[in-house]
DNA sequence: AATAATTCCAACCGCAACGCT
DNA sequence: AAGCGTTGCGGTTGGAATTAT
């Protein structure tokens, strides 16, 4: 947001089409502006949108107007914090397309590729900063993988007790054969044994920055019920990538992050990940399911 | 309570592709 | 084919909000 910018540019003017643009507003939209938008786009409908600035009275580009009508106006927007099956659908996605943020928010209805952006950005890029991993690399893809994604399945089918857990195990074996993990990999890339879910450990403390969170922290709260948006995309629910888990099946779970953040360091050193384990042989198949979620407390000791 | 540091995300920018004349 | 306007995409910015000290 640029709020700290003046309303309204101020350079001086010499041509009428420099006055016009002087009177071109700037930085975050009023209450006022997206009513005329949004009042507009209902009469009238979207697409030309120089004209449409024009017409609507607004002073704006017609970019401006576009990129608030589609990011934040258009009634279909799904607010909140992204699910696990959504966070698990951009994990997949961008692994085969990489950055193509628009076409990764095709199959993601209500979110657009701003905000997918945005997500990866500050989640998943401050987790390979974290972890001193390239986000585009090999390394970091696999932990992606084997690490994270599993986590999300994990949460997926928590919110789905209906769904098979071999269903996960299945997808997980997909996941780890999809990439370049050594293959031996794809035979113990299981779920790992999570601690189960506490609905009494209600508190949703942020869980962004703690190395030892657990899944115990995270609980259902204010409920986003996704059943009837969430879109696996065909090439996914045809295949057996998301085996038979039913991704579709109604979900209602508070959102925080599931990501990698209860994913230490040390659940990577563990493992020998993190600590600059050669990509060949098993560097990840330790007994990852088993000391998975109380390596933490070990990496704190060996800080000490 | 005050301050500093960090995170998040709305909005901007430049560029490329597209369609029309 | 060239020129021009429009649209869409991906990268970047910067300030509000949140968290840490």
């Amino acid at each position: 947001m640029r709020a700290a910018m003046p309303p309204i540019n101020t350079k001086n003017m010499s041509t009428p089409l420099e006055e016009e643009e002087s009177e071109l507003r700037r930085g975050p939209w009023t209450l006022e502006e997206d009513t005329l938008l949004t009042h507009y786009i209902a009469r009238h409908g979207e697409g030309r949108w120089n004209m449409l600035a024009k017409c609507a009275g607004l002073k704006r580009t017609g970019k401006s107007c576009r990129l608030r009508w589609l990011n934040y106006l258009k009634p279909d927007i799904k607010r909140g914090n992204l699910t696990p099956q959504e966070q698990l659908l951009i994990l997949e996605l961008h692994s085969k397309w990489g950055n193509r943020w628009s076409k990764i928010a095709q199959h993601l209805p209500g979110r657009t590729d701003n905000e997918i952006k945005n997500y990866w950005r500050t989640r998943v890029q401050k987790q390979a900063r974290q972890l001193n991993i390239e986000s585009n690399s090999q390394r970091f893809l696999d932990a992606v993988r084997c690490f994270w994604m599993p986590r999300l399945v994990q949460k997926v089918e928590q919110a789905s007790p209906s769904s098979s857990s071999s269903s996960s195990s299945s997808y997980l074996k997909e996941m780890c054969t999809q990439s370049s993990v050594p293959s031996q990999l794809s035979s113990c890339c299981t779920v790992p044994s999570f601690p189960t879910f506490s609905p009494l450990a209600n508190k949703t403390t942020d869980i962004s920055n703690s190395s030892s969170v657990t899944t115990q922290n995270i609980c259902p709260t204010d409920s986003i019920n996704i059943s009837d948006q969430t879109e696996i995309p065909q090439h996914l629910t045809g295949s057996n990538v998301y085996g038979h888990t039913t991704l579709d099946q109604c979900y209602n779970i508070d959102s925080n992050d599931y990501g990698m953040e209860g994913i230490s360091f040390a659940s990577m050193s563990a493992v020998g990940f993190y600590e600059g384990t050669s990509s060949e042989g098993n560097w990840m198949c330790t007994e990852m399911s088993d000391n998975l979620w109380n390596m933490d407390d070990i990496w704190q000791l060996r800080s000490m």
